[in-house]
DNA sequence: GATGAATGAGCGTTCATTCAT
DNA sequence: TATGAATGAACGCTCATTCAT
């Protein structure tokens, strides 16, 4: 009767769903995707689902900005030399796959389905800035002389974002193959 | 009336199926992958895909077989020094990419497919295979100097094969961006 | 408007759809059976029959409980010597017959499906309980010397289930054939 | 080359499809006929069956009369008082039912697609002789005094022609039950 | 907000039959 | 005679979405 008892459920019922349909895309990825399924899995009525999210798009979206906003938090509030960012930007990345695979098997699976659906391609734009952001700090460091006048940035920048976007394939399956990969990237830079 | 004409029928259709297939999952993805589309692209009716593969499981291995062949042709027939032949097989990948990107799109959404289907992850024995040659032409490199003691043949193999993996993600979209990564890899292996 | 047009839809939509699966089953056997029939029939889509059966083994398997249910009435509530029991139950059932030879039909129809289908097997059972229950009666009546010692109640009550089973063969084509055939077995039986 | 070299194969082919039918029916009902799958069974292609059966409708047929042919010999050539052609008449269907109960299954079967099948309905002719030839027989007996006047020879016929047919309900699955039901038909008529 | 009922469009697959060879 | 290829029509079933209650 009292509004107030049930208006807090909303916004966790929403963010419920985010999470349901996350996990579920992290096992079965987009074609293991129903609606259905996940609002039951919540405890509500597949209907139900329409009034947090009119359409399964929508809900898709949801998953997607959940997923970038999970992952920038591994770029922010660090400190130090040009060195010590990648570091600590790899190291946290790095501590995320280990704790939290399918965070990465689900940016691969939104990544691949961006090329056909523009809606979400807004991940392409995270990437960008991410790319400026490392493009960035290398470039200082070269300045800094840091790494020699060898490194191009740009390109370094690109070797760094492929591989940790390609993570995703291997994350679960394979976890030592990444935590290799990046342990040579760190040797090559000279960060570890 | 010349056999000829009709003759080489059924082997093309064959293939005619698996192409379309195999486009089809470039474009759209698994999710969008219908029997009934690709067998009306080819001009012939949904039935009559069943005389080829009997279930649809089976065209979708028919089109990794098919991927796999393709990739496969990368690693062959490669002669010279170790620096030799890493460049050479960077450089046939490379190529490769770019004359058709949408090998590696597939690749890389068989790849996220494997992890649930176990059929499909006969990809992942090939993946070992190529690991292990990888590791060896290094360590060869390594003990004839090429490479200092350093490079580990283990993470470098690794390293190189997340960064190929993971081109399927840009290969259409932002293919400069492999372009770069592959350029910095051979940079930092000295095989430019 | 009125709620009490629409309220009891949803029970009655299941029993429609049990009575017309039955009818259709007496009509045009298993085989003709199609669910997108059925609802139609009913008058409503082919999907919304999912809602009430979630697969067509299960429409056939309601449609037996209703066979069954409706045959059980047939010894139910008899009271009386035993030859008085024999009769009011072979009158019962030559009544339904009579007044519903689809009901055989259908029950032939399922016996022999039964034979291969294991779920349909439950039909088996009911006969088990009444062949336990004719023997029982035939045995208290030779007893109470209303048969003599030469009736075997095992015998007898299997020739009188063949028959009444069998009917279904005749029960819509050739009534007359199972009205002189019960005629028969009772003047056998003296409880005409 | 030589025609006559194959010429005996087809209606040996034609028999063996008639045949391997006939068993698929008793196995699995109407239901689970395939022609393709007896055309595999007998080593034949799907496609040459219509050479010997232009459609399947054609193949069944074939069946009924096989059928009707193997069940006729039941009461042929039987010699005697009409006690003991009953008697030998029973006996030849009861032996029949032992070592080859499918042939009942599969009758009752057709008797029950007759229903619909108009061109089936040739079973119920051979049923109208059949009845006709009990009839005769036992009203022969009742004028020789071998049956009291009691005895209602149509009545009779029916009852005995009712057994039978519904004997296919239990021939594989309850055997006894028939054996029950033949030897108390038998006392009945002071056969045994 | 929550639900059961309902639906249209579609999916992979089956199957008797036809036909050119 | 024998076959592989092909097909139309259907089938049981799924699913995101809508809507009255």
């Amino acid at each position: 009767m009292d509004p107030s008892l049930q208006a807090p459920t909303r916004p966790d019922r929403r963010h419920a769903l985010i999470q349901m349909a996350y996990q579920t895309i992290a096992k079965k990825g987009f074609e293991g995707l129903r609606v259905r399924d996940i609002a039951a899995q919540v405890g509500i009525n597949g209907a139900t689902l329409h009034h947090y999210f009119p359409t399964k798009e929508a809900l898709i979206q949801a998953v997607v900005e959940y997923v970038i906003a999970r992952l920038r938090l591994a770029s922010a509030d660090l400190t130090g030399t040009p060195a010590e960012l990648i570091h600590q930007h790899l190291r946290h990345l790095y501590q995320l796959m280990k704790s939290e695979p399918t965070l990465f098997v689900v940016l691969t699976e939104i990544h691949l389905r961006a090329q056909r659906d523009p809606i979400l391609q807004v991940i392409m734009q995270q990437e960008a800035y991410w790319h400026e952001w490392l493009t960035k700090v290398l470039r200082d460091g070269r300045e800094q002389g840091i790494w020699s006048a060898h490194l191009d940035p740009t390109q370094a920048a690109s070797a760094i974002i492929t591989l940790v976007e390609g993570a995703g394939l291997w994350a679960v399956t394979l976890p030592q193959r990444i935590e290799q990969a990046i342990e040579q990237m760190e040797q090559w830079l000279g960060t570890t």
